[in-house]
DNA sequence: TTCCTTGTCAAGTAATCACTTGAAGTCTTG
DNA sequence: CAAGACTTCAAGTGATTACTTGACAAGGAA
């Protein structure tokens, strides 16, 4: 064996990746972020943490390269260093999913029950994109809908929702779309929908997911949603 | 926000995974058993820590899912869990390897200058395989060529190899290849090949990423190596 | 049975980690 | 300049982690 000290610095240095990876609170980071760049206590509310802590969380992703800043006046904002790291933890998500036992529990505890709400795949809502029987709603806060959203669907944050029914017709079928599999934006925004009498279904995983296989996207223009 | 104590739990759930890969030690055992399984003071031995030690670690890697346990006798092997998680491991250290700042000064410490080597990419292996005009040897330990090798190879161990030169013939170009773009190997071999007056240099990754890339390979036969 | 090999478990220690609280930077605005 | 907004730093606490040592369990061979 050549240098076992260098080689277990070596390893060592490809385990900062893992380390920054390998607690719950960053990787909501890192999900959070695959939507676009962040300040930093909009991701100290969106994960619930202090702000304090979410910097040293933070400063520990930097550390491991994963993420960069910007400085915009007084605020700070994060992004992910490049698409390999939202890459790396999808993969990971996926391996979780398939390895970890207990994760199909914690999943549905979060998720609630999935079953009961019907979902259509990219290639299915691509299609139905192109023959324009469907209106796709994006239902994220009008900040990630800006950072980048599916070309020909409307912003209609899950906050809103309740608000702008009325412009909605109840003969068009009706697609939400989210963050990611494990968002529960679509499934909440599919569930009040339905009671209220709309056809609508979600689309099985989110807009990150659309982006890295290619699909056509859109960002910056705000193209006001609701009416048809 | 749904339930954040129940979010919370899902994400700790993912960074389960990435904690199990967040430790030096425990990415040195994934690399490994990347070539195939292994037992459990086998491992120990090569990531140069006790046994009582190993065990610990290959528990945590076992909670996490990523390997699995089969026993023979008094020895108990273990495997990745699936080929996902080798896919997970060599994301991951792309990642590293283009974030990580120190990685390049790491890597050059316990690989040694590599400038000199010449070193040849997969498809170029492929082609110059179906020509038949190179010899390439697999300078792994032999049980690893026994577990799987690219097909055409013979196996000539690096602590064999100064013992068999005597089959080589000078004229042939010889290609060593190892356990990947972060193994000494095949360094080594080409080094001291060189030394020798053969004409040698190295396939640029290692035998996984041949797998992983659909190319051909052969596992069982052991086809001694080293006469041409 | 007893002995031997292999692997795991348990207890202990020093180091690291996640979070809190409160203070100190840093940039913008008045 | 001072005041205000946003972020980071520093110190402290309890929990977790990586390793060691020594004891125990499970299987094989005499």
């Amino acid at each position: 064996m050549a240098d076992q000290a260098a080689k277990d610095a070596l390893f060592d240095g490809f385990a900062l990746v893992g380390k920054a990876l390998g607690s719950g609170r960053r990787a909501e980071l890192i999900d959070v972020l695959l939507q676009g760049e962040r300040s930093v206590d909009e991701l100290a509310t969106e994960i619930g943490q202090s702000v304090a802590n979410t910097s040293q969380h933070l400063q520990q992703l930097l550390r491991a390269g994963l993420v960069r800043t910007r400085r915009d006046g007084t605020r700070i904002h994060y992004t992910l260093a490049s698409a390999r790291v939202g890459e790396l933890w999808a993969l990971l998500r996926t391996v979780a999913a398939e390895h970890v036992g207990e994760l199909d529990r914690l999943a549905q505890d979060y998720l609630g029950d999935r079953d009961a709400l019907e979902s259509i795949s990219r290639a299915e809502l691509r299609k139905r994109l192109r023959t324009g029987d469907v209106l796709v709603v994006d239902v994220r806060p009008a900040a990630e809908y800006a950072a980048g959203h599916i070309t020909g669907a409307q912003s209609l944050p899950l906050a809103d929702l309740a608000r702008r029914l009325r412009g909605l017709s109840k003969e068009t079928e009706v697609v939400a779309y989210c963050r990611g599999p494990y968002c529960v934006y679509a499934d909440d925004a599919v569930r009040l929908l339905r009671r209220r009498g709309f056809h609508a279904s979600r689309l099985e995983d989110g807009f990150p997911e659309w982006a890295r296989a290619g699909l056509p996207t859109t960002s910056g223009a705000l193209r006001a949603g609701g009416r048809t």
